[in-house]
RNA sequence: GGGCGAUUAGCUCAGUUGGUUAGAGCGCCACGUUGACAUCGUGGAGGUCGGGGAUUCGAGCUCCUCAUCGCCCACCA
C-alpha cells in the first residue's frame, strides 16, 4: 500500500461506489452480481422555466426513469448535442417536480438519443453516469438516498422513508401534480451485493482507490508476448478483454475486521499521513492530533501479493529465489480477474516477472442438478462427508477425471461410488498380486528390465509402455481427465481382467512362475505411480506393502509420493504381442459369447474346434490362454478342415473360424439366426468398404495407408462372409 | 448489447491434429465356474452424435446458420 501510494498509484477520492445498505460497506465492481429484474420505466414531465421573453406555456421536457425516487437529488437535464429535438432547449432550464429546483438543461455525449426520450434526468449522487456528467459540467451532487438507504434530509417531506417506500410516494405525488406521463413495463439489470442479495446503492462516498491502467499494461503484455500461457485458451480473452477495459479499484472496506489502512489523517491540517510504522505525528504540520483510517483493505489486496508474500517478501529470501516464478497456478475460472489478474499484475509491478507461466483453470463444481451450491440453496456438498462414506480417493478421482479442462462438473454420487469401487479394486487386485508372488521372491523389478515370455507377458509390458506415453503426453497437454481415465481402463479392463487372471495359469507352471511374478508386480508397481496422482492414498498403503520386504536401501525411494515418474521405454513396445494378443482376445470373448448363447453351464468345459489359416501357429502356441479363459478342453486347432464339424455352432473372429461340438445342444432354427445376424454385419460392411474403394476419388486422394486398410478391412469382411455363408450352407 | 460454453446410449459424461463397426461409469437383461475382489466376474441389449446447410473421396470432430439450456462481461437512464 505504500509503495503504490508513493508511486501515486493509490488515491482518496469521492467517487460513485457501490454500497450495500445492509453490510453499511462498500464493495469493489466485481463483487456486484447484476440480475435483470423487472421493473418499471417512468415517464415524467419537467417544466420549462420559459425563455427569456418568452409568452404562452413554456411546456415540457420529458424524462423516463427506473428510480422516480432519485428525482429528488436531480441537479440537472441532459440531452445529446447532436438531437435536433433538443437543440434549442441546450442552456435553458426545467424544474425539477416536487422540489421546484432549477435545473440546467445540458448537452452530453453519453446521452443515447434513441433510448426513452433522448433526455435523461441527472442526479450525479446516485448514479455512475450521472456522476461524471456532473463532473464534466460542474453541477453539484445532492444526497437523497442515505448510507442506510433511507431518505436523507435533502429529500424534503420524504426524509425517514425507505427508498422503495420513497419510490411509491414520488410516483403518486408526480400523479397529483400531473406531470407523470405514463409508466411502461421494464427490465432492469439491477446490482445486487454478492454476499447477501441486497440491492445495490450507488452512492458518492470517499473511498481508497488503485489507478490500474499502468497495471494492467505490463499484465497484458505478459500474456501477449507469451510470457504467462492461459488453460483453456478461451480464457485467454476473457483475461485481456478485462484488463483492456480496466476500471479502477475500490480498495477500502468499512468493516472492522482486514488489514487496516496504513494512513492517519491529521485533525490540525487536515492532510494525510502514509506510513510503514505507526506515526506519532502528522507528518506534514507535526501535530499529534492524528487518527487511523477507520477502513480495512479488500481481501484480495492482500491476495494478490500471494505468490510472493507467502515467500518472504519484501525480504529476498531464499524461496523467494527458488520459488518465484512458479511454473502452473491452477485455480478456478470463477476468480480470473479477482485473482490471477490481479496477481499477475502485482507480481510484474514488484516483482518485474509474471509470477506463473502457465496458468490452468478449472471448472466449478455444481450440484446434481447442475446448481451452483450455495448456503441459502442449501444444495452444498460437503467434501468431508463425502470422504467419509466414499474415500478421500474416489472423491478426488472423480474430481479430476469426470469432466474436461475449464468445463463445470455436475458431481454425482453414482460416480463417486464407481469410483470408490475402482479404489476397492485396486487394493484386491493388490493384495492378490502380493499373497501370491510373496514367496516366489524376484523382488520389484523396473519395468524395463523385464525380459517379457510369453504373448500375455509382452502384451502387457508393452500396454504399461504405451499407456506411459499416452499419460505423460495427456499431462503435457493439461488433459489431466483424460489421463486419469486410461490408466483406469488399463488398470481394470487389461491388468486386472486379463493379465491377472491369465497369470493365475502362469503361475502353475515351474518355469514360468518367478518370471510371472516378477511382471506381475513390476506393472503393479508402475500403475501405481501413474495412478499416484490420483488417488494418492491408496496407491501410497499399496506401494509400501509391495515394498516392505526389499531393503530401504534398495527402494526406489521412500515412499511413492517421492517415486520417479514413470518413462515410457519405447523398446518394449511390442506391436505384434498387441495384435497377436488382440487376436487371442477376440477368439475368447466370441466362445465366451457362443457358450452363453448355447446355454452351456458355466462350469462345463466344452470342446472347441479353431480353423485359423496363417494364425494357427499362434493358436497353437497359445492355446493355453483359451483353454483357460474361455473354459474349454484342450482346443482342436487346425490350419484348414476339409470336413466341417457337424452338430456345432459357429462363429468367425479375426478370420478365425470356431466351431464349438454340442451334439445334442444345438437348436438348428437359433443358430441358424444367430449366423443370419452375423452374415448381415459382414454383408454391411463389405458394401460400405466397396463402396469407399470403388470411389476413384477416395483412391487416389486418400492417403495410402488409409486406402490399404480400408483393403484388407474388405478382404477380412469377404473372408468372413464366406466362411458364415459356408457354415449356413453346412447346416442344412 | 457483447462474448463464451454445452447439446453424443435411459442417466452422468469421454471422444484435441477428419479415416474401419462412436466409448466409459451407472442403470437394464441373462448367467455365475478354479476363493483377489458380489464395492465382483462373464456375455448381451441400447445411440440416424440438437435441427438445417456447406467444405471434403470421407464430418461426432472443420465452416455457416437456427434452436434450447447455462455462464461471464456491460454506466441506455
Amino acid at each position: 500500500f505504500v509503495r503504490l501510494y508513493e508511486e501515486g498509484l493509490i488515491y482518496r477520492a469521492e467517487r460513485i461506489i457501490n454500497w450495500c445498505p445492509r453490510f453499511m460497506n462498500a464493495i469493489s465492481d466485481l463483487e456486484v452480481e447484476v440480475e435483470n429484474t423487472p421493473g418499471k420505466l417512468t415517464y415524467v414531465r419537467y417544466p420549462l422555466e420559459p425563455a427569456e421573453g418568452q409568452k404562452g406555456e413554456p411546456g415540457y421536457i420529458m424524462v423516463a426513469t427506473t428510480r422516480p425516487e432519485t428525482i429528488l437529488g436531480d441537479t440537472a437535464i441532459a440531452v445529446n448535442p447532436d438531437d435536433a429535438r433538443y437543440k434549442a432547449l441546450i442552456g435553458r432550464y426545467a424544474i425539477v417536480p416536487i422540489m421546484n429546483r432549477r435545473i440546467p438543461i445540458v448537452a452530453d455525449a453519453a446521452v443515447e438519443k434513441d433510448f426513452g426520450t433522448g433526455a435523461v434526468k441527472v442526479t450525479p449522487a446516485h448514479d455512475p453516469t450521472d456522476f461524471e456528467i456532473g463532473q464534466r459540467h460542474s453541477l453539484p451532487s445532492i444526497q437523497v438516498i442515505g448510507f442506510d438507504a433511507r431518505m436523507t434530509e435533502a429529500a424534503g417531506a420524504f426524509v425517514g422513508q425507505d427508498r422503495y417506500d420513497a419510490r411509491k410516494g414520488v410516483v403518486a405525488e408526480l400523479e397529483r401534480l400531473g406531470l407523470l406521463d405514463h409508466e411502461e413495463d421494464y427490465t432492469i439489470p439491477l446490482g445486487h451485493c454478492e454476499r447477501c442479495g441486497t440491492v445495490i446503492e450507488p452512492l458518492i462516498s470517499m473511498q481508497w482507490f488503485v489507478k490500474m491502467a499502468p497495471l494492467a499494461t505490463g499484465a497484458l503484455g505478459a500474456y501477449r508476448y507469451g510470457q504467462m500461457r492461459i488453460v483453456p485458451e478461451r480464457f485467454g480473452k476473457i483475461y485481456t478483454d478485462w484488463l483492456e477495459n480496466i476500471r479502477d479499484w475500490n480498495i477500502s472496506r468499512q468493516l472492522w475486521w482486514g488489514h487496516r489502512i496504513p494512513a492517519w489523517h491529521c485533525a490540525n491540517c487536515g492532510q494525510i499521513t502514509v506510513a510503514r510504522e505507526d506515526p506519532a505525528v502528522c507528518a506534514h504540520c507535526g501535530s499529534d492530533r492524528i487518527t487511523q483510517d477507520p477502513d480495512v483493505l479488500d481481501t484480495w489486496f492482500s491476495s494478490w501479493l500471494w505468490p510472493f508474500s507467502t515467500l518472504g517478501w519484501p525480504e529476498d529470501t531464499a524461496d523467494l529465489r527458488r520459488y518465484y516464478p512458479t511454473s502452473v497456478m491452477e485455480t478456478g475460472y470463477d476468480i480470473i480477474f479477482f485473482w490471477v489478474a490481479r496477481m499477475a499484475m502485482s507480481g510484474i509491478h514488484f516483482l518485474g516477472v509474471v509470477p506463473f507461466n502457465t496458468v490452468y483453470l478449472h471448472g466449478l463444481i455444481r450440484d446434481e442438478q447442475g446448481r451452483k451450491m450455495s448456503k441459502s440453496l442449501g444444495n452444498v456438498i460437503d467434501p468431508i462427508e463425502v470422504m467419509d462414506e466414499y474415500g478421500t480417493d474416489a472423491l478426488r478421482f472423480t474430481l479430476a477425471t469426470s469432466g474436461t479442462p475449464g468445463n463445470d462438473i455436475k458431481l454425482s454420487m453414482n460416480r463417486i461410488m464407481g469410483n470408490r469401487n475402482f479404489a476397492n479394486k485396486i487394493w484386491n487386485a493388490s493384495r492378490f498380486v502380493m499373497g501370491q508372488t510373496e514367496e516366489i521372491g524376484g523382488g520389484i523389478p523396473a519395468l524395463g528390465a523385464l525380459q517379457p515370455k510369453t504373448l500375455a507377458d509382452r502384451w502387457i509390458v508393452s500396454r504399461a509402455q504405451r499407456l506411459t506415453g499416452e499419460v505423460t503426453r495427456l499431462f503435457g497437454e493439461y488433459q489431466f481427465g483424460e489421463a486419469g481415465r486410461e490408466i483406469f481402463e488399463f488398470f481394470w479392463s487389461e491388468y486386472c481382467d486379463w493379465y491377472v487372471e491369465i497369470a493365475k495359469g502362469q503361475l502353475q507352471d515351474a518355469k514360468l512362475r518367478e518370471p510371472t511374478a516378477r511382471i506381475l508386480r513390476a506393472v503393479l508397481d508402475h500403475a501405481l505411480r501413474l495412478l499416484h496422482p490420483y488417488m494418492p492414498f491408496v496407491t501410497e498403503e499399496v506401494w509400501q506393502h509391495l515394498y516392505a520386504e526389499v531393503p530401504e536401501a534398495e527402494r526406489p525411494a521412500s515412499a511413492l509420493i517421492v517415486a520417479p515418474w514413470p518413462v515410457m521405454d519405447a523398446r518394449q513396445l511390442d506391436a505384434e504381442a498387441e495384435e497377436g494378443f488382440a487376436l487371442i482376445q477376440e477368439i475368447i470373448t466370441a466362445i465366451r459369447d457362443t457358450r452363453k448363447h448355447a446355454e452351456v453351464e458355466a462350469a462345463m468345459r466344452v470342446q472347441v474346434i479353431l480353423v485359423a489359416g496363417a494364425r494357427a501357429s499362434l493358436l497353437k502356441r497359445e492355446a493355453s490362454l483359451i483353454e483357460q479363459l474361455a473354459r474349454t478342453e484342450s482346443p482342436r486347432i487346425e490350419r484348414k478342415l476339409a470336413t466341417k464339424p457337424e452338430q456345432s455352432m459357429a462363429q468367425v473372429a479375426g478370420g478365425v473360424e470356431i466351431y464349438l461340438p454340442l451334439a445334442g445342444l444345438l437348436d438348428v432354427a437359433r443358430e441358424r439366426e444367430r449366423l443370419a445376424t452375423q452374415i448381415e454385419t459382414a454383408r454391411g460392411q463389405i458394401e460400405r468398404s466397396r463402396k469407399m474403394l470403388d470411389n476413384p476419388n477416395f483412391v487416389s486422394r486418400a492417403r495410402p495407408d488409409v486406402v490399404q486398410k480400408e483393403r484388407d478391412a474388405l478382404a477380412a469382411a469377404e473372408d468372413t462372409l464366406a466362411k458364415l455363408e459356408a457354415r449356413r450352407g453346412e447346416l442344412g
